[in-house]
DNA sequence: CAATCAAACTAACAAGTGTTAGTTAATTAT
DNA sequence: ATAATTAACTAACACTTGTTAGTTTGATTG
């Protein structure tokens, strides 16, 4: 039984007060607003502006560090470690388009966690390439350029907490799938 | 002859200091150090921040309009449409890539233009989508879901600010052709 | 019933915000 | 040479910022 703890309407509500205007124009008397009390008494949850941010975007770069790790090792051809990762951004991205803003657009706005996200970012990027080369060299993938690929599809699905909350009636199955056939095969006939 | 104002050398400025934090995280303070001059002195040169934020975005988004339109009304089939898009986007980041960070990012924080602004995105998206639909008529292009194709080719492009800036020796035209490739053929071999 | 506690409140703070007013020095035009 | 303009400066303003301190209220617990 997962509790709703005022403290995670809390970050809830900034996440997507941060979407709307991004961090630092977003005050603390604005989150108390939404959430329906007096800015100081946001105090008796968290510790700081700061941590709100914080809460936010460590927790989603972990879970797509933990998501990637298992595609990595997972013992399929690339293509399918791809239509993995395209499910991985889809499912993250659906349960969390505010958050997903917050990481694009705020992770340098973080204080005391810069460093650790960093790393956590060029990490993925790294497995992601290493998995493109990958199936470069088991003829998958078209010998072209591979920083080209990569920063192709990873801004597809980094922009994907754009879309997605414009799509009512959303299947993700269907989306995923659907990503997938453009980003590997191409619009052309 | 282009004279570099004072005035232009502020709003690149900024726009620089914009990439860097965000509009709303970057104080006259700070693009006045950056300049070299006190905050008070940069009023000889613009009317407010919000100005300078407007000078940025505006005058970019007036640019993809006219590009835009010229390829609209172009009389080549609608790949080659598509391409000349992906140059488009290459050419205009590519020479403002501070600018296209802002109007990527702080777009919401336009006060008097903010109707104007979302006006020429809208209409920008409409015609990529019709060319994309044109294509399709004309069977130069899947009959896929036009909306995703239309999101991913654009969530690309529209990254672009990101990257370029980390290409040493860049050589436009074939970055423009890689780009092409990949968006309009896919990664598969 | 008394004590505890969570979660709201009011009031205030020190620092920082965009911007204006008024001044000064150096350059340009008449 | 004198006037006008440009572009810098200092000082200050009214307001907003994140945060803290201390208090009150209502529910829960012993």
């Amino acid at each position: 039984m997962t509790t709703v703890t005022r403290k995670s309407e809390i970050i809830q509500i900034a996440a997507k007060l941060f979407k709307e205007k991004g961090y630092s124009a977003v005050t603390m008397r604005d989150i108390a607003k939404a959430v329906g009390i007096k800015a100081a008494s946001l105090y008796n949850h968290i510790n700081s502006k700061q941590d709100i941010l914080k809460s936010i975007i460590i927790s989603i770069a972990e879970e797509f560090t933990n998501g990637m790790n298992t595609i990595k090792s997972s013992n399929v051809s690339s293509i399918d470690k791809l239509k993995q990762i395209v499910k991985l951004h889809v499912n993250i991205t659906s349960q969390n388009t505010y958050g997903m803003a917050s990481l694009n657009n705020d992770w340098m706005h973080l204080e005391g966690n810069l460093d650790y996200y960093l790393d956590l970012r060029s990490k993925y990027e790294e497995q992601f390439r290493s998995i493109l080369n990958e199936g470069i060299k088991t003829n998958e993938i078209i010998n072209s350029n591979v920083e080209v690929m990569l920063f192709s599809i990873l801004s597809t699905l980094r922009s994907l907490y754009l879309w997605i909350p414009k799509k009512e009636d959303l299947n993700i199955d269907e989306l995923s799938d659907n990503l997938s056939q453009v980003l590997i095969n191409g619009i052309n006939k």
